[in-house]
DNA sequence: CTGTTAGCGCTTTCAC
DNA sequence: GTGAAAGCGCTAACAG
């Protein structure tokens, strides 16, 4: 029985199902399973029955009860800390983007507004079938590991832990171009802000910038630890202002920072990039309204994300996992922060 | 059988599944699952047996068939345009932050990246309890009444259709305030820049903007139409410069125009406030770096997300639509691109 | 080309 | 406090 009742719900089109359906259309249930999922052949008229009966009563199939059945949630997984700034935002339009492609949905989980961040990637497991971290989420490599064991996973702008695949952008090359670009405009004391162990990506613009300083005889001086944020880079400044600092030039581990600097400098009367040049990372929107233009890397952020989905649904297919992370090339965009003229 | 030959999967740890787990415990899968929801009350011995059980094996429960029994996804869908400025992925965080305080997931569909929408919404609705749509997405309102027969659905930024709820900011009152600000530093020949056809919120804007010169006994002007976004502004700057629109003030519908055509309009030598006072929509963050400080009006985007979450659980709960929209306050940040001098 | 039927893995009465 | 068993709605053999 059970299923026999089924056909007593018709009248509620709220609770329409494939039974309910297959009643009205006076087929089988699995004649209307395959009209809704185009597979096999159906005779022309059997399909016009059955589509006048969904369209009647306006059903909806249930996507628990397909995920089920075929074994797998045809949805990606993204764990990103937040989405203040471009970077991220672009970097899920990106994996949005792609998995739309793919026919994959996509559900979110911002990390920033998490309390048991844990269990919410339990619980995000629990959903789909594959999941993009970011490499600079708080999530434990436990965590990661645990999930690699089970499902997919890829990591964003992170490295490839044992098994776990990356996916990532250029970085140190960039960024001993970049560097190499402040020194070569005669800048001798040129500072790197930003925390090289937030993450590999800082870790290795950070590099590049001794690379640089390397590749002429120079010495490089230690990174001024700061985080990310707007009002650290308003922070530092303020330092810089007392004179805790000496600088000639300024290699901002991103834009966020970098903009903040120059403006708080800039309202003390400061000249940039006659006083000191800034340069950031990133090119956000914001970078060419300021003047003097930020100069900074541009970075194929969509891309990036782009990529992520695209592994993900490689390793659901059955793809290998690749052990060297995918790296993506970026490019230094001058503009006149850095000494530079004008355009 | 079937149930039986569950057992056999014990082995491969990714297929774990509730009767592995069972098994392994010594326990029926009725107690598993109670321990899981942590629901009715399990000895303490039992219950350790079955997390150790649980934890050997690595077990992820499958989403899909939970949803299936307990019939609701315990997910949330958001459709939006795109995620290209602060906009809307603030608008997302706030969203994403209160669903998660409500034990929802997320999941989203960005509606740029789709060539076939009305087929993703319909997908969409296949897999959550609830959806929340952007006013300005290009859904036709057949699609959202559709749904809204199925499921509850919520439109953010835009009109209450039938029976669809609505959460949105304030617009006319704010835009009443900051043209009057605008005209009363003086300015005869302000011009709204922005097409009030665009949707609900831009319509409103304008709105305020007449008003406000009705309120002076003074005429408003015809809106110049022009879309929101960057390129927009600068051709529309263009024809500015050309001496095709004369003007002492310009009302953008948004930051995003509002900065683009202040740029333009300062890279050719013209003075602001001086020549041409200007002001914006949403207060960006680029519109506290750029000089002079935009004037613009702060709305309160995290919030209206986290409404639209709000909603949906209610609705989903339960809960009665509400017929009228839920607006939230807005408040104008008066900077000196208006006129007024730099704090 | 179409119908029957056996699950997919979990929750939830209902007994004991 | 614990187990047995009946579904949740859909897909996919397998017959016919």
């Amino acid at each position: 029985m059970g299923k026999q009742d089924h056909a007593a719900s018709e009248a509620r089109a709220a609770g329409a199902t494939i039974y309910s359906v297959a009643d009205r259309a006076g087929v089988s249930i699995a004649t209307v399973s395959r009209v809704l999922q185009g597979a096999t052949v159906v005779s022309e008229p059997t399909r016009q029955k059955v589509l006048a009966a969904v369209e009647e009563l306006g059903y909806v199939p249930l996507g628990a009860a397909r995920s089920l059945a075929v074994r797998h949630h045809e949805a990606h997984g993204l764990v990103l800390p937040e989405l203040s700034g471009p970077y991220y935002a672009e970097l899920l339009m990106g994996f949005e983007a792609r998995a739309a492609e793919l026919a994959q949905s996509v559900v979110l989980v911002l990390t920033d507004s998490r309390t048991d961040l844990a269990a919410a990637v339990r619980q995000l497991a629990t959903r789909v079938d594959a999941i993009a971290v970011f490499g600079a989420a708080p999530i434990s490599g436990d965590v990661v590991r645990l999930l690699r064991a089970k499902k997919p996973v890829v990591v964003i702008a992170g490295e490839p832990h044992d098994g776990v695949e990356a996916v990532s952008a250029e970085n140190l090359e960039s960024a001993r171009e970049l560097a190499g670009h402040l020194l070569d405009h005669g800048r001798r004391r040129a500072l790197f802000v930003g925390d090289p162990d937030s993450g590999p990506d800082i870790r290795n613009r950070y590099a590049g910038y001794v690379a640089a300083h390397r590749d002429r005889g120079l010495d490089a001086a230690e990174p001024v630890r700061v985080a990310l944020r707007e009002a650290d880079g308003a922070a530092f400044a303020q330092r810089l202002l007392a004179g805790e600092y000496e600088a000639d030039a300024l290699m901002c581990a991103n834009d966020e920072l970098a903009l903040s600097v120059m403006t708080t400098v800039q309202d003390a009367g400061r000249d940039v990039p006659g006083d000191v040049a800034v340069a950031g990372w990133d090119d956000v929107m914001t970078a060419r309204y300021v003047r003097p233009g930020l100069t900074t890397v541009r970075q194929p952020v969509q891309e990036l994300g782009a990529l992520a989905a695209s592994r993900l649904h490689d390793l659901v297919s059955g793809e290998l996992p690749r052990p060297q992370p995918q790296t993506l090339p970026t490019r230094l965009v001058v503009r006149s922060s850095c000494g530079c003229p004008a355009a």
